[in-house]
DNA sequence: ACCTGAACACCGTTCAAGT
DNA sequence: ACCTGAACACCGTTCAAGT
């Protein structure tokens, strides 16, 4: 990739250790992620982090931040993908969550585990995690201007369905007990689940 | 409680472990939860304590396991105060195990948070598991016997209700986006979703 | 400006030794 | 049988010092 480095000045360590902690963490979890084993991956001493990050808390903020800028990405593309169709957009943004979510899964215990009901200091991560959310809003918000998703008010329809396929993830995880080995098997829990709650808030003619 | 110690050697140890690990579970969280302090909050040395656990693993592990039984009693509550009516079964069980799941946070995240993933050491926290999420199973079981609720089988409606009810308790514990402050409110929220589940997976007439 | 090396106060875990 | 105290190998974080 790159060749010998001529001074103990490295090119882009910031990067280099967002990488070496993202390796890390896939490979031992956020408990088993240390300062100071990031640092030897990414051949500076263990006290070099401190001139990017002000603690280990900020460097896993900055994994989980761009965490959430790829899901949200993820979801907003079965957004655009699926126009004036709600209920196959909640659908593919719900099997896009899942996926996504499973297919990472020590990234996403970090990123849904609690680490954001800490101290407001990091903004960023709040309005990434805002804007990935943002995307399941507006299919509901949309198919309810469309007239075909009903309920009493957008937020509570919202929640119903964030809920379904954020636990959904959240079960496969963690729970041990609902099992999705193949990326097609949690793909097709996802849709299942998804229906169902269309098929809850969907208004009847 | 008890008298002052005549000897070094402890009444019950075992207990008094398992109880500061709890209060320091709600106070730090599972990350911050250290063994020396909760052998020094039990008045003993900070190697004593594995006499009684064979690691800090192992006594999460008994609080956790605790813990699925407490939560296991409660949803068995709401499914026996409601017989033969799968619907309001079905929502008390979503309300109690969402209300039980955010009074205690830091103990939901620990039981829920991924802890379960580890090697198959602990066989009774499995088994805890497995009872406390049995209740629900039950619940759709009977409620499709019965012919209230459809669905192409039963294996698939349960996860669908309880994704939907676990990822509730979570959104409302870590994505600080679903605020729920009081406990009527998140009743008020565990309600609504479990019947919105519930108009999905219903047979119409 | 950017990084190093020593230092400090913590950890979990082990083990010989005490009662 | 049950607990202690010293010891070991790790942590996160800080800071004077180097280039």
């Amino acid at each position: 990739m790159t060749f010998a480095r001529r001074t103990y000045h490295h090119g882009d360590l910031r990067r280099s250790l967002v990488e070496a902690a993202e390796g890390l963490l896939e490979e031992r979890g956020a408990a088993g992620l240390s300062l100071r084993e990031v640092a030897k991956r990414a051949g500076v001493s263990h006290a070099a982090p401190y001139r990017h990050f002000h603690d280990k808390a900020a460097l896993l903020d900055a994994i989980a931040q761009a965490g959430f800028e790829r899901l949200s990405e993820r979801v907003r593309e079965a957004w655009d993908g699926n126009p004036c169709d709600p209920r196959t957009q909640l659908r593919e943004a719900g099997v896009a969550y899942v996926c996504w979510a499973t297919e990472r899964p020590e990234r996403t215990r970090l990123m849904m585990g609690g680490m954001m009901r800490e101290d407001p200091l990091c903004t960023c991560l709040h309005a990434a995690a805002e804007d990935a959310f943002q995307w399941i809003f507006r299919v509901i918000d949309e198919g309810r201007s469309a007239g075909v998703f009903g309920g009493p008010d957008t937020r509570s329809v919202v929640i119903s369905a964030w809920s379904a396929v954020h636990g959904l993830a959240m079960l496969i995880l963690n729970s041990g007990k609902v099992s999705a080995e193949t990326p097609e098997e949690v793909a097709r829990l996802a849709a299942l689940v998804c229906d169902t709650v269309a098929d809850g808030i969907q208004i009847r003619h």
